[in-house]
DNA sequence: GTATGTGAACTATTTCACAGCT
DNA sequence: AGCTGTGAAATAGTTCACATAC
């Protein structure tokens, strides 16, 4: 029975860890897993593994652990990756054209199905089998596409440009690479990866 | 005076964004700025903001606020960027060459003094400025270089390997972004940016 | 016997609220 | 009057511990 309670952010990180410890151990042909191995692996206490699970559902079976396919079924289920997502990318820089060749994305059914830069020289080419969009064409081709989620690989002057953009084009989710805060309508969701902002925290620990 | 109460780990994250804040409003030229304008930039308390500040020190002054330059300052040293850290990035493929030209690094102080990869095509040429060596090389020039921080850019299957590499060459942090969690000795600080797990956060608020 | 699911206890983090400094 | 620094209160998240199901 899925629970009415406000689920932690930090659990569906941890959800995304234990479909990767799934994925490990399904290799090595094990059948049931239970919560004290997954929270080994991920150097967590084995009730917090239990507790994420139970948010969504009983899973599990007492005294026998977790089936694993169905774990993983279950948890694909959850995270929203039974099926395809329709991704653009704008920003064909360096970083940009770097997720455009990145084949990971692909395989957990995030398909980057446009490209847009505003550099003349880089427009009508391909990049990865990806085509390169005048960023003018964004409104259109996102609506025509029917994509929700954006990539934002562009440099922090016009970030919040290209994710006001994004949003009156309808666009759900950004993923922002900009090394800037953006804001955004609260019906959108905006998860940030910032590099150097990873960087000044080792600094931190190193520098203790 | 310096508390020796645990500073929560987000509080490190924070103290970054502040500095991007302040970076901000120094451009629009103002001279102090209190904790409730540093909080509605980043849509958190303001006294979230002072208790981040009191961890290390007390910097503001009631009924001014915090003088900006000496507060960009203070956190400068708090986070470890008064001084260069010397960087090694290991895999020169699509994200890793990104990551070279990526010119934000350099100005907070990251160098990347060299990189490394196995393929010999790759070996001996120079990418953005770096010279890119042989991956049997890394020991030696990590250490004669001195280098303390490794950023690992490679396929998931040999994160582990170059992370032990890394480890015995005396680095003493990773930023690791292999989609794999990798186990490294306590005293190393590491940090994994996970592209994968950040599209299924979207996914998962997505589908809700 | 073994391991789940879950209230209860505990720990961490955020927010409140206000005394005291400028 | 305005805003910091900080205990106290509130909220969020983790771990314990055990009744219960296999």
């Amino acid at each position: 029975m899925v629970k009415k309670t406000k689920i932690p952010e930090i659990t569906i990180t941890r959800l995304s860890n234990y479909f990767r410890v799934l994925d490990e151990f399904k290799r090595r042909e094990f059948y049931n897993i239970a919560s004290y191995q997954l929270a080994e692996e991920m150097d967590i206490n084995d009730s917090q593994v239990r507790k994420d699970l139970a948010y969504f559902g009983q899973f599990g079976k007492p005294g026998m652990g977790y089936e694993m396919t169905r774990l993983k079924e279950e948890i694909q289920k959850i995270l929203g990756l039974t099926r395809k997502w329709r991704v653009a990318l704008v920003g064909v820089g360096n970083l940009g054209s770097a997720l455009l060749a990145y084949k990971g994305f692909q395989g957990q059914g995030f398909h980057i199905i446009a490209a847009f830069d505003s550099d003349p020289k880089k427009m009508g080419k391909k990049w990865a089998g990806t085509v390169v969009y005048d960023i003018t064409e964004l409104k259109s081709i996102i609506r025509k596409e029917r994509i929700e989620i954006g990539i934002i690989t562009i440099p922090a002057p016009a970030a919040q440009e290209v994710a006001n953009l994004l949003t009156k084009a309808g666009i759900k989710a950004i993923l922002n690479f900009a090394p800037v805060r953006i804001a955004v309508p609260k019906n959108v969701r905006l998860s940030n990866v910032d590099l150097s902002l990873r960087l000044e925290n080792l600094s931190f620990f190193l520098s203790r």
